[in-house]
RNA sequence: GGAGAAAUGGCAGAGCGGUUGAAUGCACCAGUCUUGAAAACUGGCAUACCGAAGGGUAUCGGGGGUUCGAAUCCCUCUUUCUCCGCCA
């Protein structure tokens, strides 16, 4: 959510900015200097009348304690008229602050400026290309082949017991799972993350908080007998945790992991695009969240790229770098990065990991703020970045690993896994 | 799930329906004193919004109500604690 000072002062900057998605917010913006204007004054003239009847209160109780009835009851008197005059202002400043909340609600983040212009995913910008295509003599397996030539993931019992789209992981496969989440770990509390478990399910404040509602609701599960919402990234959880939270100084680096489940529903996505691992309804990921300063906001933006970088080429996994375009970019986003291995079965690019710097378009709605050396609040920039979502991970190690032998395990994640070929 | 009790500032803990945005203590910050520190003393110390400013308004778990006036009374929801039941 945008921060309706930044409204006020920059309405222009906005409007550009979102032209880069595609989007044309002028009527939104002006309706909303128009609510916001008129909002103060009816606030204003609100605040004059509360002012007046709080004071006649306070007579009042002068007049009662110095047993001056008569005096009191005709003060009573007049605090009707402002009473009725209150009500009515403050059903409208209540009207008008709805109607400029759900306005903010709609608005997406204004885009960094190196963000391309862009409608869709073939507008995205590749910034680097890492590795190369993996040769082989005959035609590559796709990986749902070799899943099921190795016993390693199981899709049609995940039908039978659940649905589509939620497979079961069987020997070797729940092993590598395991191995690779595990991988994913350590190698970020190597780089100063703190481990986190969070609850798989959540309430609507947060989800409201980090962006999912209102209007994504369609995407999360959602528990209506208790109206909690299942996770569909640690995202959620682990930012909240800092929800309402100011921090007292302004030297802080948050910097947490969590790996969970991810719950999505996915409404809509068929084809290609669901075969195998390619999509799922639950999957597992190992989450990077941090809360910085905005001035060290970029610079931590671009440890997470490294950070995801370091862990595709211990993979040995072909990638590439996209800088996204604005029409592809997430809602509560400024800037995202995200990276793609090369499927060498499928031949084509899978996308692993997204990592996103909000600024402030999450604090402002979370109230997560930092005290400045002035002693007064100010919002922090979140962060946010998989490292590293499972499915198609595993996807693409079994598909450029394989041999006629087997595949083999990328040497980083051996003693993770505990075998070096899967046979 | 059943029965009781409670929810106040960073923490602890007062609070009669009327200068209570809230006593007091601790913690914290600044100053005085000191070679330095401690102690002592003095002052400061919630958040948000509106306003150029003086200032104003709102907030005592959330929401609603009674009243000229609510932290204080009523309703409701949530959470915590104690006891009982169930249980990994």
């Amino acid at each position: 959510m945008l921060e309706i000072t930044r409204i006020r002062t920059g309405s222009d900057d906005i409007i550009e900015g979102l032209k880069k998605r595609g989007v044309d917010a002028t009527a939104d913006i002006n309706a909303l200097l128009t609510y916001d204007e008129e909002w103060r004054a009816k606030k204003a003239e609100m605040e004059s009348i509360q002012s007046e009847s709080n004071k006649i209160s306070k007579e009042i109780g002068q007049f009662f304690r110095e047993g001056k009835t008569q005096e009191a009851n005709e003060a009573k008197e007049k605090t009707s008229a402002l009473k009725t005059k209150e009500q009515d202002l403050k059903q409208e400043v209540n009207e008008l602050e709805t109607k400029i909340q759900n306005k903010l609600y709609e608005i997406p983040n204004v885009p960094q400026d190196i963000v391309p212009a862009g409608k869709s995913e073939d507008d995205n910008e590749v910034v680097e290309e890492i590795g190369e295509k993996v040769k082989f003599q005959d035609k590559a397996i796709p990986h749902w082949e070799l899943a099921d030539k190795y016993g390693l993931i199981d899709f049609e019992l995940g039908v039978k017991v659940t649905g589509a789209g939620f497979p079961f992981y069987k020997g070797k496969g729940a092993k590598l799972q395991r191995g690779l989440i595990n991988f994913f770990l350590d190698e970020a509390e190597k780089a100063g993350y703190e481990e986190v478990i969070p609850p798989l399910v959540v309430n609507e404040e947060s989800g409201i908080g980090t962006g999912q509602l209102p209007d994504k609701e369609g995407q999360m599960y959602h528990v209506t007998e208790d109206d909690l919402y299942l996770i569909p990234t640690a995202e959620v959880p682990l930012t909240n945790m800092y929800r309402d939270v100011i921090i007292p100084n302004q030297d802080f680096s948050v910097k947490i992991t969590g790996f969970t489940p991810c719950f999505r529903r996915e409404a809509g996505s068929y084809g290609k695009d669901v075969r195998g691992l390619n999509r799922l309804h639950q999957f597992d990921k190992v989450e990077l969240v941090r809360i910085e300063h905005p001035d060290r906001s970029e610079k931590a933006l671009e440890e997470m790229v490294d950070h995801v970088k370091g862990l595709l080429e211990k993979l040995g996994l072909h990638y590439r770098v996209l800088r996204l375009c604005g029409g592809d970019l997430g809602f509560t986003s400024a800037i995202t990065y995200d990276f793609e291995v090369y499927s060498a079965a499928q031949e084509r690019w899978l996308e692993v990991s997204s990592v996103s710097l909000f600024e402030t378009f999450q604090s402002n709605r979370l109230k997560l703020r930092y005290r400045g050396e002035d002693k007064k609040t100010q919002l922090c920039h979140t962060l946010n970045g998989s490292a590293l979502a499972l499915p198609r991970i595993v996807a693409a190690l079994l598909e450029n690993h394989q041999t006629d032998e087997g595949i083999k395990m990328p040497e980083a994640i051996v003693k993770y896994v505990g075998f070096e070929m899967i046979k």
